[in-house]
DNA sequence: ACACTCGCTGTAACCGATTACAGTCGGCTC
DNA sequence: GAGCCGACTGTAATCGGTTACAGCGAGTGT
């Protein structure tokens, strides 16, 4: 910049404000100074206007993985928002669990202006001790006192799936839930539980199968859900992936889906429709969630609304293929 | 961090080498730094360090676009090399084709240590005008003078595929292209006349149908597909989001893959497998280009290598179920 | 002719860290 | 006991922009 200034005979503050267009300047200062600029390729350091302005124009996202058509859909609907908004997105994740998330919170730290932190059982004490006071965070799928959420009513939604099976007529539907310490997956058995009920059908813990949001595992809970005697009409994974699992299992073993074996998952990633038959789901708008959380926290960024909110995007079912159903 | 240094007792100096293990600093003025640094919960701006490192530990990922499995595995694949050297992903991606390319490109400069850009047909000329001299651009899918480069021999792999239906004894074998002014789709395309011409089939331009790369272009291919009189009895679309759709609209119309029409795919994304047949198709290491750039981009970062170099990855044929070769 | 306004431009402070350099101090050597 | 060394700490320059403030000349009103 400085060099500009000079070749242009100006003060950097000239050459500033050309280029920004933040001040007056004269008419044939401005064009000589834009010129030297292009001739020079000069392009202005973000990373200094960014200290000088308290700002950097990005935000923050934290994932837990980014395998998997769930998270993609996160990335794809927040990187919408954002663009929309001028902003940048800067993707972060975090396998290991809390001590990469701790690590990932403190790098992300004035790079961005506004946080948006999706993680499984993601406690206020760890974002209030790692994380500035005044930084917007939104967290995505669970609430988090203190912060904005974007999130869905699981348990109402794990309820519709169920009582859609129920309502075809089975009487014996087996779950296989997430990770018992997930409230994502709570929330899902819960609803699971609160629509057998509502059918008069006797909760059995035989039926729950254990999982843990991988296809792999929705592959492994299939086998032990052949294993059940008398063995249940239907299956209702607590989510896609582990549906997927659950029904090459399935086919791998003779089972024809939905003939023998009813079955439906949770989430409507974009894989549910492809796959044949094509699963019957709990719709949850992933890319939405990830661009009204982005939204909400350039909200809170930009000062028109003094906190980030906690809204419930709402979820329908999907009825498709796998469950029987006359469509 | 001047509050820090105040309530400490200390000079700022002496917090910078206390948080930073970067000086020798009395070990009781380190730990009274640390706690109140704890207490005021000071994290360090990281705006600020970059500015004065010249350095702001994260690399751009430029894409076109970032719907469907191609780009989430190149997401993917960046974000996990870029962690794994503690570097951040800084997301962009330009829809619009060339405005908002040059406008990512510009917004990005100085947020970034350096670029790994994926576009359809980016022109050298393009990367030099908008980014200053020096920063390690990688380019994917495609050389650009003067830049590192990761790609695939599309032309090989195409070929590879088109043979393996010559193989199985289609004589007629029609194509779905990608777009026009496409690099990767002009190669895979004179692979699929390499291939036929190998195996003494005549090429005939009618056999050639027109897609884009998107799922519904591969429907309407389909389409004219079905109406080629007499009709070809393999499809090869040149990417797997084509082949998806025309799997649909071949079945819709009533024919069965792979019996009545043998059908093969590009890229082998996730889905490909998942669909029903599973895709034959040609299995390109998406991830791994990812990871790659930004390994490659590293490299040039961290003064390793002096600017990064081209690779080509290797691709392999994936036979599955779509094209009726016995497994 | 003088005071004032207004448009344009320059000087310098500032954003929040890092770090070269210099200074202090206790302990050792001779 | 003087000289030195090394560990520790502080002062201040610096990164590359933005911007408050001031200066300056020309035009305007009276």
């Amino acid at each position: 910049m400085r060099e500009v200034a000079r070749q242009a005979g100006v003060s950097v503050a000239t050459v500033s404000r050309a280029l920004n267009a933040s001040g007056p300047v004269g008419e044939e200062t401005r064009r000589r100074i834009l010129e030297t600029a292009e001739r020079l390729r000069y392009v202005p350091n973000r990373t200094a206007r960014n200290l000088k302005r308290v700002a950097t124009e990005t935000i923050g996202v934290l994932l837990p993985d980014l395998y998997g058509g769930f998270y993609s859909e996160v990335i794809r609907g927040a990187e919408r928002a954002a663009r929309a908004a001028r902003y940048h997105t800067l993707l972060a994740s975090a396998h290991d669990g809390l001590p990469e998330l701790v690590r990932a919170l403190r790098t992300l730290v004035g790079r961005v202006d506004g946080l948006v932190v999706m993680s499984p059982d993601i406690e206020a004490d760890v974002l209030r001790k790692n994380l500035p006071p005044g930084l917007p965070v939104v967290v995505l799928g669970g609430a988090v006192a203190g912060h904005g959420s974007v999130a869905i009513d699981n348990a109402a939604a794990a309820e519709a799936v169920t009582r859609h099976l129920a309502g075809l007529g089975h009487r014996r539907i087996a779950l296989v839930s997430g990770p018992a310490p997930n409230a994502d997956a709570r929330a899902r058995r819960d609803g699971y539980r609160r629509a057998l009920a509502e059918a008069d059908l006797a909760p059995d813990p035989v039926l729950e199968l254990a999982g843990d949001f991988t296809e792999a595992s929705g592959r492994a809970a299939a086998a032990s859900f052949l294993a059940l005697s008398p063995r249940p009409t239907a299956l209702f994974c607590a989510n896609d992936a582990m549906a997927v699992g659950a029904l090459q299992a399935l086919r791998d073993a003779g089972l024809r889906v939905p003939a023998d074996v009813a079955l439906a998952g949770f989430d409507d990633i974009p894989l549910a429709r492809y796959v044949t038959p094509a699963l019957t789901t709990a719709h949850v708008p992933i890319d939405e969630m990830g661009s009204q959380a982005i939204d909400a926290v350039l909200r809170a960024v930009r000062g028109d609304a003094p906190a980030p909110p906690a809204v419930t995007l709402p979820t329908r079912l999907v009825v498709r293929e796998s469950c029987g159903a006359r469509l």
